[in-house]
DNA sequence: ATTAGTTACGCATATCGTAACGATG
DNA sequence: CATCGTTACGATATGCGTAACTAAT
């Protein structure tokens, strides 16, 4: 049966080109390393070596064997790297969400059923179901997937909020149509409504902001719309000197969907939430 | 770095299901195999059992450990097999030929070159030359193939022997066009010249032996025309009541090829025969 | 009380390094 | 004669089994 250290020192012979340097690189006695080249032909069963009196060189098969043993000596660190990630995965919960807003919520619940345990999430524009280190899917849509349960979420609805003074403020409500054309603030990383917007609305520019600073600051100091929802209204809305107005569309109110993995770990997670 | 034999003993421990069972399966003590399977999970650096005071079980990502372990242990013994398939393969010729007398002129020359060198070879109606483990292809039309080399061989030439009393005897020279329609005795394993005959001599019957024995009693107690060529010609053929008469036809003197692998075991040999 | 697993400890054996040897350039 | 690899041998350290302990059935 193979020592792995012995292998280790197949490949660093193979590397310093002889038995001495080898020895000298290892930190052990050329006795040692010869007695291990030696096992290791045992193990093999055949000559790996050109042995004249004081040169040991590797023949064919030797040199065969090196990239054998090199793979097989990576394979080692790979099964050590594979249950790894497996046992930090079942420590952790991978979510990709279509939006933020039902990922926060999730985010809190989550927390507050298993404070200590990593989550690992991702907001996307359009989601692949097809990964399976994911353990949460939040989605607009309705999709079956074996293993996994779907359960109906937080419904989300549009709105935009303009300052009084601007064209739109008279309005009741406002559909895509109406506000195309008009540029608005939009914050990055709000997964599928981006695309949304910018379907319906393909006259309009869109300021995409990643800071929240920027975009409160803007939201203050400009003229210039922005999106806001049921979720993200608040209290202060009215008083920033906006309005608030429904964007009536299809598309618009959005139920989402949790599609989560039937797993140990989950089992609590989806009796909560399965109400 | 991993125990192999450690490793064993933990895929024991999962067929056996328990330390005790495993323990007594291998032939080792309990705290062996207990110290054994705490060395394993410092490896992989993760917890893999499930521990209560007096039952030992595997975790999910033991479970998973199990698995990668098998074939990490698979992986070993390919890496032998395949060292010593290779192994062989430098200590052996593997030859397709396509007729058998040159194969018979190389095998000797080959054998009075490396008496204890194993051979395998294989005589081919039609050679299809894709087989990465043949060393010499032996043809009868010039090939050119990556990392082979080519070289002109023997010239052979077909004739047919018959009785003296047979209606072909006093002819000087024969084409396949007058032999056509006569059966004729043939050898088996004769390669590309049965499907030379046939092709040529599409209204004669021919009797295929594959015993040596026999096909010499026929020629000598039958009226059957057989044939023979400039290597195969003994002696004694016209003693025998017989007379040899050429078959002068396009493709009836055939030249063969070697094409060689370039190869450091054939080194001796193509230096041998490029002259 | 019996079985299962872990910890403690002493001994046997395997493994390593030093020393000695042979051969080569 | 210096360098390289192998063999011989003695020291030490690794690893095994026995014994002792704890907990559960």
């Amino acid at each position: 049966m193979f020592n792995l250290y012995e292998l280790e020192q197949f490949i660093e012979f193979n590397k310093q080109g002889s038995l001495s340097k080898a020895a000298e690189a290892l930190n052990i006695s050329s006795p040692t390393l010869s007695r291990s080249m030696q096992n290791i032909e045992n193990e093999f069963g055949v000559s790996l070596f050109n042995r004249t009196k004081n040169k040991l060189t590797l023949n064919e098969t030797g040199k065969l064997a090196v990239k054998e043993v090199e793979s097989f000596l990576n394979y080692s660190n790979t099964i050590i790297q594979n249950v790894k990630n497996y046992d930090e995965s079942l420590k952790s919960i991978t979510i990709k969400s279509c939006a933020p807003v039902p990922l926060w919520q999730l985010l809190s619940t989550i927390g507050s059923l298993s404070p200590s345990i990593s989550i690992r999430s991702s907001i996307n524009q359009t989601i692949a179901f097809n990964d399976e280190l994911v353990d949460i899917y939040i989605t607009n849509h309705k999709v079956d997937m074996p293993d996994y349960k779907l359960l109906p979420y937080i419904q989300e609805k549009l709105y935009i909020s303009v300052p009084y003074n601007h064209a739109l403020a008279h309005n009741k409500s406002v559909t895509f149509k109406e506000i195309n054309g008009y540029d608005f603030l939009l914050r990055s990383e709000t997964g599928f409504w981006e695309s949304l917007c910018k379907e319906h609305m393909p006259d309009s520019k869109f300021f995409i902001q990643d800071d929240e600073y920027t975009i409160s600051q803007l939201i203050k100091e400009s003229n210039i719309p922005n999106f806001v929802s049921n979720y993200t209204i608040k209290d202060n809305e009215n008083s920033n000197g906006r309005i608030v107005i429904p964007v009536c569309d299809q598309n618009t109110n959005v139920q989402f969907y949790l599609l989560i993995k039937q797993s140990e770990k989950l089992k609590h997670l989806i009796t909560l939430l399965d109400k």
